[in-house]
DNA sequence: TATTGTTATACTCTATAACTATA
DNA sequence: TATAGTTATAGAGTATAACAATA
Protein backbone atom coordinates (compact mmCIF):
# COMPACT_ATOMS: atom_id res chain seq x y z
CA UNK A 1 0.00 0.00 0.00
CA UNK A 2 1.14 3.18 -0.91
CA UNK A 3 0.27 6.19 1.77
CA UNK A 4 1.96 8.70 0.02
CA UNK A 5 -1.20 9.81 -1.24
CA UNK A 6 -3.84 9.12 1.76
CA UNK A 7 -1.68 11.12 4.07
CA UNK A 8 -2.78 14.92 3.68
CA UNK A 9 -0.83 17.34 5.18
CA UNK A 10 -2.66 19.53 7.79
CA UNK A 11 -5.17 21.89 6.72
CA UNK A 12 -3.07 24.84 9.17
CA UNK A 13 0.26 23.70 6.67
CA UNK A 14 -1.35 24.14 3.05
CA UNK A 15 -2.62 27.77 3.94
CA UNK A 16 0.61 28.94 3.96
CA UNK A 17 2.27 30.09 0.39
CA UNK A 18 5.43 29.31 2.20
CA UNK A 19 4.43 25.35 2.27
CA UNK A 20 3.31 25.35 -1.45
CA UNK A 21 7.22 27.10 -2.37
CA UNK A 22 8.71 24.70 -0.23
CA UNK A 23 7.14 21.71 -1.86
CA UNK A 24 7.46 22.95 -5.39
CA UNK A 25 11.11 24.17 -4.97
CA UNK A 26 12.32 21.06 -3.18
CA UNK A 27 10.58 19.11 -5.17
CA UNK A 28 12.37 20.91 -8.28
CA UNK A 29 16.03 21.35 -6.49
CA UNK A 30 16.02 17.68 -5.51
CA UNK A 31 15.61 16.47 -8.66
CA UNK A 32 18.27 18.86 -9.86
CA UNK A 33 20.41 17.38 -7.23
CA UNK A 34 20.03 13.80 -8.18
CA UNK A 35 20.79 14.63 -11.78
CA UNK A 36 24.03 16.31 -10.73
CA UNK A 37 24.62 13.78 -8.35
CA UNK A 38 25.17 11.51 -11.21
CA UNK A 39 28.14 13.61 -12.72
CA UNK A 40 29.42 13.08 -8.99
CA UNK A 41 28.02 17.41 -8.28
CA UNK A 42 26.81 19.20 -5.41
CA UNK A 43 24.46 22.10 -6.00
CA UNK A 44 27.30 24.03 -4.34
CA UNK A 45 30.48 22.82 -6.48
CA UNK A 46 27.98 23.59 -9.98
CA UNK A 47 27.43 27.36 -8.73
CA UNK A 48 30.39 27.85 -7.60
CA UNK A 49 32.27 26.29 -10.86
CA UNK A 50 29.59 28.52 -12.53
CA UNK A 51 30.65 31.43 -11.05
CA UNK A 52 34.70 30.99 -11.46
CA UNK A 53 33.39 29.84 -15.36
CA UNK A 54 32.69 33.13 -15.82
CA UNK A 55 36.41 34.17 -15.93
CA UNK A 56 35.86 37.16 -13.88
CA UNK A 57 38.88 36.96 -11.29
CA UNK A 58 37.20 35.46 -8.13
CA UNK A 59 38.36 34.89 -4.70
CA UNK A 60 37.70 32.33 -2.11
CA UNK A 61 36.26 35.45 0.22
CA UNK A 62 33.78 36.55 -2.49
CA UNK A 63 32.64 33.27 -3.03
CA UNK A 64 31.49 32.98 0.09
CA UNK A 65 29.92 36.22 0.41
CA UNK A 66 28.05 35.88 -2.75
CA UNK A 67 26.67 32.08 -1.98
CA UNK A 68 26.23 32.93 1.51
CA UNK A 69 28.64 30.18 2.94
CA UNK A 70 31.72 30.45 5.30
CA UNK A 71 34.79 30.50 4.03
CA UNK A 72 35.75 27.07 5.26
CA UNK A 73 33.08 25.24 3.67
CA UNK A 74 33.81 27.24 0.34
CA UNK A 75 37.54 25.79 0.79
CA UNK A 76 36.35 22.41 1.39
CA UNK A 77 33.86 23.45 -2.18
CA UNK A 78 36.78 24.29 -4.04
CA UNK A 79 39.23 21.40 -2.81
CA UNK A 80 36.98 19.32 -4.46
CA UNK A 81 36.66 21.07 -7.54
CA UNK A 82 40.58 21.57 -7.67
CA UNK A 83 40.54 17.40 -7.68
CA UNK A 84 38.15 17.59 -10.24
CA UNK A 85 40.83 19.28 -12.49
CA UNK A 86 38.00 22.12 -12.83
CA UNK A 87 39.56 24.77 -11.75
CA UNK A 88 42.93 26.33 -10.32
CA UNK A 89 43.85 28.43 -7.03
CA UNK A 90 46.51 31.01 -7.76
CA UNK A 91 48.14 33.52 -5.24
CA UNK A 92 47.58 36.98 -6.15
CA UNK A 93 50.53 39.13 -7.38
CA UNK A 94 48.73 42.11 -5.74
CA UNK A 95 48.68 40.16 -2.21
CA UNK A 96 49.99 36.95 -1.25
CA UNK A 97 47.01 36.10 0.85
CA UNK A 98 44.45 36.25 -1.73
CA UNK A 99 43.87 33.22 -3.81
CA UNK A 100 42.72 33.78 -7.64
CA UNK A 101 40.36 30.62 -8.70
CA UNK A 102 40.39 30.47 -12.46
CA UNK A 103 38.58 27.73 -14.73
CA UNK A 104 40.53 24.87 -16.59
CA UNK A 105 40.61 23.97 -19.32
CA UNK A 106 38.54 20.63 -18.83
CA UNK A 107 36.80 23.12 -16.18
CA UNK A 108 35.35 25.38 -19.37
CA UNK A 109 34.80 22.43 -20.88
CA UNK A 110 32.58 20.91 -18.57
CA UNK A 111 30.58 23.86 -18.05
CA UNK A 112 27.99 23.37 -21.04
CA UNK A 113 27.08 19.78 -20.26
CA UNK A 114 26.15 20.83 -16.68
CA UNK A 115 24.25 23.88 -18.01
CA UNK A 116 22.23 21.24 -20.53
CA UNK A 117 21.28 19.14 -17.50
CA UNK A 118 20.30 22.47 -15.71
CA UNK A 119 18.13 23.75 -18.75
CA UNK A 120 16.72 20.40 -19.11
CA UNK A 121 15.60 20.63 -15.24
CA UNK A 122 14.26 23.91 -15.80
CA UNK A 123 12.36 22.96 -18.94
CA UNK A 124 11.14 19.85 -17.65
CA UNK A 125 9.33 21.11 -14.57
CA UNK A 126 8.52 24.50 -16.14
CA UNK A 127 7.69 23.59 -19.57
CA UNK A 128 3.88 22.66 -18.40
CA UNK A 129 3.36 26.75 -17.72
CA UNK A 130 2.65 28.73 -20.60
CA UNK A 131 5.18 31.49 -21.32
CA UNK A 132 3.29 33.91 -20.05
CA UNK A 133 2.66 32.21 -16.55
CA UNK A 134 6.46 31.56 -16.75
CA UNK A 135 6.56 35.43 -16.71
CA UNK A 136 4.39 35.65 -14.01
CA UNK A 137 5.80 33.66 -12.04
CA UNK A 138 9.38 34.91 -12.48
CA UNK A 139 8.40 38.83 -11.55
CA UNK A 140 6.49 37.39 -8.85
CA UNK A 141 9.89 35.70 -7.56
CA UNK A 142 12.02 38.77 -8.52
CA UNK A 143 9.59 41.00 -6.98
CA UNK A 144 9.55 38.71 -3.09
CA UNK A 145 13.97 38.46 -4.17
CA UNK A 146 14.00 42.71 -4.35
CA UNK A 147 11.81 43.40 -1.41
CA UNK A 148 13.60 41.08 0.88
CA UNK A 149 17.09 41.65 -0.41
CA UNK A 150 17.85 38.51 -1.03
CA UNK A 151 20.68 38.63 -3.17
CA UNK A 152 23.06 34.99 -2.18
CA UNK A 153 23.21 33.02 -4.68
CA UNK A 154 21.40 29.73 -3.22
CA UNK A 155 23.29 26.42 -3.28
CA UNK A 156 21.42 24.35 -0.68
CA UNK B 1 33.60 45.49 2.17
CA UNK B 2 30.73 44.02 1.62
CA UNK B 3 31.16 42.00 -1.28
CA UNK B 4 27.65 39.70 -1.19
CA UNK B 5 26.10 42.63 -3.50
CA UNK B 6 29.06 43.35 -5.89
CA UNK B 7 29.67 39.66 -7.10
CA UNK B 8 26.84 38.97 -9.37
CA UNK B 9 25.42 35.10 -10.23
CA UNK B 10 26.86 34.07 -13.61
CA UNK B 11 24.07 34.67 -16.04
CA UNK B 12 22.97 31.41 -17.12
CA UNK B 13 21.81 31.28 -13.39
CA UNK B 14 19.39 33.58 -13.05
CA UNK B 15 17.96 32.62 -16.47
CA UNK B 16 16.77 29.48 -14.89
CA UNK B 17 13.57 29.80 -13.00
CA UNK B 18 14.43 26.93 -10.86
CA UNK B 19 17.15 29.30 -9.60
CA UNK B 20 14.87 32.31 -8.36
CA UNK B 21 12.34 29.91 -6.81
CA UNK B 22 15.34 28.10 -5.20
CA UNK B 23 16.52 31.53 -3.79
CA UNK B 24 13.12 32.67 -2.75
CA UNK B 25 12.06 29.55 -1.28
CA UNK B 26 15.43 28.90 0.92
CA UNK B 27 15.17 31.97 2.19
CA UNK B 28 11.95 31.82 3.77
CA UNK B 29 12.56 28.65 4.84
CA UNK B 30 15.53 29.32 6.29
CA UNK B 31 13.85 31.79 7.86
CA UNK B 32 11.56 29.85 9.00
CA UNK B 33 13.34 27.07 10.08
CA UNK B 34 15.33 29.71 12.04
CA UNK B 35 12.44 31.00 14.21
CA UNK B 36 11.65 27.30 14.78
CA UNK B 37 15.05 26.76 16.39
CA UNK B 38 14.41 29.30 18.65
CA UNK B 39 11.87 27.17 19.99
CA UNK B 40 14.23 24.13 19.62
CA UNK B 41 12.43 22.70 17.11
CA UNK B 42 13.55 21.47 13.77
CA UNK B 43 11.33 22.03 10.48
CA UNK B 44 10.44 17.97 10.43
CA UNK B 45 9.57 17.95 13.76
CA UNK B 46 7.29 20.90 13.29
CA UNK B 47 5.66 19.28 10.19
CA UNK B 48 5.19 15.95 11.94
CA UNK B 49 3.61 17.28 14.96
CA UNK B 50 1.39 19.29 12.57
CA UNK B 51 0.46 15.94 11.39
CA UNK B 52 0.26 13.86 14.97
CA UNK B 53 -1.62 17.01 15.86
CA UNK B 54 -5.15 16.64 13.53
CA UNK B 55 -5.43 14.04 15.83
CA UNK B 56 -5.69 11.51 13.34
CA UNK B 57 -4.32 7.97 14.09
CA UNK B 58 -1.15 8.10 12.51
CA UNK B 59 1.89 5.66 12.48
CA UNK B 60 5.36 6.14 11.73
CA UNK B 61 5.02 4.35 8.54
CA UNK B 62 2.36 6.90 7.37
CA UNK B 63 4.38 9.93 8.59
CA UNK B 64 7.35 8.97 6.47
CA UNK B 65 5.35 7.99 3.23
CA UNK B 66 3.74 11.24 3.86
CA UNK B 67 7.39 13.12 4.78
CA UNK B 68 9.14 11.36 1.94
CA UNK B 69 11.60 10.25 4.95
CA UNK B 70 13.08 6.83 5.69
CA UNK B 71 11.28 5.43 8.68
CA UNK B 72 14.80 4.86 10.32
CA UNK B 73 14.56 8.97 10.18
CA UNK B 74 11.17 9.70 11.26
CA UNK B 75 11.75 7.60 14.63
CA UNK B 76 14.40 9.96 15.68
CA UNK B 77 11.98 12.73 14.82
CA UNK B 78 9.62 11.05 16.70
CA UNK B 79 12.05 10.43 19.62
CA UNK B 80 12.49 14.27 19.97
CA UNK B 81 9.26 15.28 19.93
CA UNK B 82 8.69 12.31 22.56
CA UNK B 83 11.35 13.30 24.69
CA UNK B 84 9.68 17.33 24.67
CA UNK B 85 6.74 15.52 26.01
CA UNK B 86 4.57 16.71 22.83
CA UNK B 87 3.38 13.38 21.04
CA UNK B 88 3.10 9.49 22.62
CA UNK B 89 3.91 6.11 20.94
CA UNK B 90 1.09 3.38 21.37
CA UNK B 91 1.31 -0.13 20.07
CA UNK B 92 -2.04 -0.61 18.38
CA UNK B 93 -4.48 -3.24 19.93
CA UNK B 94 -5.19 -4.19 15.99
CA UNK B 95 -1.52 -5.30 15.03
CA UNK B 96 0.82 -5.24 17.83
CA UNK B 97 3.93 -4.25 15.46
CA UNK B 98 2.03 -1.00 14.53
CA UNK B 99 2.87 2.06 16.66
CA UNK B 100 -0.10 4.95 17.47
CA UNK B 101 1.21 8.30 17.25
CA UNK B 102 -0.61 10.83 19.64
CA UNK B 103 -0.34 14.29 20.42
CA UNK B 104 -0.21 14.58 24.40
CA UNK B 105 -2.02 17.84 26.04
CA UNK B 106 1.23 19.62 26.50
CA UNK B 107 1.56 19.15 22.19
CA UNK B 108 -1.91 20.05 21.72
CA UNK B 109 -0.74 22.93 23.91
CA UNK B 110 2.35 23.97 22.14
CA UNK B 111 0.74 23.91 18.75
CA UNK B 112 -0.94 27.11 18.49
CA UNK B 113 2.09 28.96 19.27
CA UNK B 114 4.02 27.00 16.54
CA UNK B 115 1.44 28.07 13.77
CA UNK B 116 1.52 31.75 15.08
CA UNK B 117 5.16 31.44 13.98
CA UNK B 118 4.30 30.00 10.70
CA UNK B 119 1.21 32.35 9.75
CA UNK B 120 3.85 35.09 10.94
CA UNK B 121 6.87 34.10 9.00
CA UNK B 122 4.11 33.30 5.59
CA UNK B 123 2.86 36.93 6.64
CA UNK B 124 6.14 38.59 6.87
CA UNK B 125 7.08 37.92 3.35
CA UNK B 126 4.13 37.35 1.38
CA UNK B 127 2.79 40.59 2.93
CA UNK B 128 4.51 42.48 0.06
CA UNK B 129 2.64 41.02 -2.62
CA UNK B 130 -0.82 42.01 -3.23
CA UNK B 131 -3.76 39.37 -2.55
CA UNK B 132 -4.00 39.28 -6.42
CA UNK B 133 -0.52 38.72 -6.71
CA UNK B 134 -0.55 36.37 -3.56
CA UNK B 135 -3.11 34.20 -5.34
CA UNK B 136 -2.05 33.76 -8.46
CA UNK B 137 1.29 32.73 -7.37
CA UNK B 138 -0.51 30.25 -5.29
CA UNK B 139 -2.51 29.26 -8.72
CA UNK B 140 0.84 28.81 -9.91
CA UNK B 141 2.96 26.71 -7.69
CA UNK B 142 -0.09 24.20 -7.29
CA UNK B 143 -0.29 23.69 -11.09
CA UNK B 144 3.28 22.71 -10.50
CA UNK B 145 2.78 20.52 -7.88
CA UNK B 146 -0.46 18.99 -9.43
CA UNK B 147 0.74 18.60 -12.95
CA UNK B 148 4.49 16.65 -11.87
CA UNK B 149 2.62 15.13 -8.69
CA UNK B 150 4.54 16.80 -5.74
CA UNK B 151 2.49 15.18 -2.74
CA UNK B 152 5.43 14.94 -0.55
CA UNK B 153 5.23 16.93 2.29
CA UNK B 154 8.55 19.14 2.61
CA UNK B 155 10.59 18.37 5.42
CA UNK B 156 13.95 20.05 4.82
C1' DT C 1 8.38 -15.01 4.75
C1' DA C 2 6.81 -10.22 4.95
C1' DT C 3 6.12 -6.08 7.61
C1' DT C 4 6.62 -2.46 11.47
C1' DG C 5 9.55 -0.04 13.92
C1' DT C 6 14.11 0.79 16.06
C1' DT C 7 18.99 0.91 16.28
C1' DA C 8 23.83 0.92 14.45
C1' DT C 9 26.66 2.90 11.30
C1' DA C 10 28.33 5.93 7.95
C1' DC C 11 28.21 9.88 5.08
C1' DT C 12 27.38 14.67 3.56
C1' DC C 13 27.17 19.23 4.56
C1' DT C 14 28.11 23.10 7.15
C1' DA C 15 29.46 26.02 11.11
C1' DT C 16 32.82 27.43 14.78
C1' DA C 17 37.14 28.11 16.02
C1' DA C 18 42.08 27.55 15.89
C1' DC C 19 45.85 28.32 12.97
C1' DT C 20 49.29 30.05 9.20
C1' DA C 21 50.87 33.43 6.31
C1' DT C 22 50.74 37.99 4.86
C1' DA C 23 49.56 42.84 5.18
C1' DT D 1 46.56 44.07 14.72
C1' DA D 2 43.68 42.84 10.88
C1' DT D 3 42.74 39.97 6.90
C1' DA D 4 42.71 35.75 3.50
C1' DG D 5 42.56 31.25 3.46
C1' DT D 6 42.95 26.56 5.38
C1' DT D 7 42.41 22.97 8.66
C1' DA D 8 40.49 20.69 12.87
C1' DT D 9 36.59 19.60 15.17
C1' DA D 10 31.88 19.03 16.04
C1' DG D 11 27.00 18.85 15.14
C1' DA D 12 22.73 18.23 12.45
C1' DG D 13 20.34 15.52 9.38
C1' DT D 14 19.47 11.61 6.71
C1' DA D 15 20.23 7.17 4.33
C1' DT D 16 21.49 2.17 4.38
C1' DA D 17 21.48 -1.88 6.53
C1' DA D 18 21.07 -4.95 10.40
C1' DC D 19 17.93 -6.20 13.88
C1' DA D 20 13.80 -7.65 17.01
C1' DA D 21 9.03 -8.41 17.35
C1' DT D 22 4.91 -9.61 15.23
C1' DA D 23 1.92 -11.07 11.46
Amino acid sequence: MDNATSVQPAPVLETHLGYWLRLVSNHISGEFARALQEQGLSVAEWVALNQIGRGTALTPANLADAMGMTRGAISKVLDKLQLKGWISRATSPEDSRVQLLAPTRQGKRALPELTTIADGNDEHFFGALSATERATLRKLLKKLADIHQMHNIPAE
